[in-house]
DNA sequence: CTGAAAGCGCTTACAG
DNA sequence: CTGAAAGCGCTTACAG
């Protein structure tokens, strides 16, 4: 049988008030010094430690995070839920807490997030992952319990939720100008799936960057993907059998961009100098595709950090919300890019 | 205020007893079905969820899992982590389990698996990324509490361990005969760190080839790398300085094959004309690089499905420990291989 | 500084 | 088929 507090307390001669009382650092100071020596040792020699789900029960608090997410194949690329799992956890961790994952279902059945919480015994959420389809925000939006959006925020939201984010859409308004200063006039776009909202302030921003520079936007120079290696082939390959003027591209993701880098190269043509590639996200695989992909760095670990930080502090109520934090992008320049050909 | 299995009883005009029962699939036979169906209108109607943590104090099951790991960046690497982690969810779920990321110290402080599920509110772990060094594995073995070694099982085990694993050594007895039986008579072979298990097991396979094959083990031939890119480099770049009549070089993961194939073009060699490269794992970017790296696949995703589904299985006292599972690997050709040059 | 007692929200023998 | 009650292992007002 396990040794619990009350052992703890017999063998010491006080009560369990006092040993609990001592093992939680926020009381400790309320046992003498002295009482609290002797409780240790017995602690010690009989290898006690608190269960926590009593703990947890008797406090309503959980010291641990969900990393809730859909089931869905592009949460788990692997860097991406890489980057953001390990910046989550070494916050968690420095903060007292861990990290629970816990899969949405995909039928969403009107899931409260204060059902997930209680069902799922966490004290916050990290929402990961959602499209707009996913109408799980605006149910999550009713409840109190604690959550932040991760990665998902788009700038036509409402304004009262807490999220943390990268700058999509100056990120790609970014990677736009970069191209044109390269003399790109024809910059076609291979947007993300239509229901993701990066995807969307991703394509605001190239539409940004475009009138900035007064290019008028053409729709025969869109195509859509679905993020995937397979989506950026084949949204490459139409526009370059359609199109044979365009001398850049630019795609949503890097995932899509080492796509149409092979569609080039299966074209006959050469990257850069037929075609300018750039992508979005600096994936790990960009470094090693030829050429190494130029690429918009999305700074995934720090959201990841930053993001449990936060909802930590939320869960403390240490801050007030809505809070929200949007991270810089950072414009990688490798060989994936040159001056625009003439044509 | 949280609705509760009192307010849910009260509603119906029952016994929280009987409410309890009509929700446990297990006693849910013991209430009169018209009750029952009674209590889940009210249920519905109130939205009650009941509370996991009340839950597990009372049944003293937490229906969590707990992936046990070293916070060391081998462990993080992107394809394995995200890998296992898939796998394990995938069926942790299907079983009705959740899956709980627990990080052990470095510094091993004669944790007890039983004190971490206590501690972590677990009921079994999934021991991963381990090594000899980490003293783990013997205070884990004094313990009654149900855990799984995943990957670093080695043949010179105990015998009363659970684990499941691939077989490295039968993967990298096939990657050297493979090698053979393209005329290759030098093989080189850069090893994983020492107090890794898998890495010693890989080498064991090598050594076992090459004497199959009737050809003696040279101690020049061998490097030792420490799974990654960079150390993969450096390895190859000593061997290629030291030795000029290697024709390929067999690597105990594809990181250091990666590296060790930069290394071969750095000196102006050619992969695999001059030099083939072989390594272990499948990880993505062996697809990727050039040429693509013939490789032994390990099944990882399969790894931490079956590692999850039997650690459910130990729980929930439905099998026999010790259990075990050993996977087989698969070699994968791709373009780094080939016959060897004359020398 | 310490203890007795109530309470956190469930489950499950026990009795009927 | 149902209920009253004890119990899971803690924490925390309350009282002294």
């Amino acid at each position: 049988m396990a040794v619990t507090i009350r052992d703890i307390a017999k063998q010491a001669g006080v009560s369990v008030a006092t040993v609990s009382r001592s093992i939680n650092s926020a009381t400790k100071n309320q046992v003498r010094e002295e009482t609290r020596k002797k409780i240790f040792e017995i602690i010690k020699k009989y290898n006690y430690f608190p269960d926590q789900i009593a703990r947890s029960l008797s406090t309503r608090k959980t010291r641990v995070l969900g990393l809730c997410m859909p089931f869905r194949a592009s949460v788990f690329s692997s860097d991406y839920f890489t980057g953001i799992i390990i910046g989550a956890i070494e916050s968690a961790r420095r903060l007292g807490y861990e990290l629970k994952i816990v899969l949405l279902s995909e039928t969403a059945r009107g899931l409260d997030i204060s059902d997930v919480n209680k069902t799922s015994a966490i004290d916050g959420a990290l929402l990961v992952g959602t499209r707009i389809e996913d109408e799980l925000l605006p149910v999550f939006r009713n409840s109190d319990a604690p959550w932040i959006l991760v990665n998902n925020y788009s700038e036509n939201d409402d304004g009262k939720t807490n999220f943390v984010d990268c700058d999509n859409k100056k990120g790609a308004y970014d990677a736009v100008n970069y191209l044109f200063d390269m003399g790109h006039r024809e910059i076609a776009f291979i947007k993300g799936p239509a229901d993701s909202r990066n995807a969307n302030d991703r394509f605001a921003g190239y539409m940004k960057a475009l009138k900035k520079n007064g290019i008028k936007s053409d729709k025969s120079l869109f195509r859509t993907g679905d993020f995937t290696e397979k989506g950026g082939y084949l949204a490459a390959q139409e526009l370059l059998a359609d199109k044979n003027n365009i001398t850049a591209v630019f795609c949503a993701d890097d995932e899509m961009a080492v796509g149409a880098l092979q569609a080039v190269k299966d074209k006959g043509l050469n990257c850069p100098k037929d075609i300018s590639i750039i992508g979005f996200d600096d994936i790990r695989l960009s470094r090693y595709v030829d050429p190494p992909l130029t690429t918009v760095r999305q700074p995934i670990y720090e959201i990841g950090k930053v993001a449990a930080q936060m909802l930590v502090h939320i869960v403390e109520g240490k801050i007030q919300t809505p809070v929200s934090k949007v991270l810089q992008t950072e414009l990688i320049e490798r060989d994936s890019c040159a001056i625009a050909a003439r044509k």
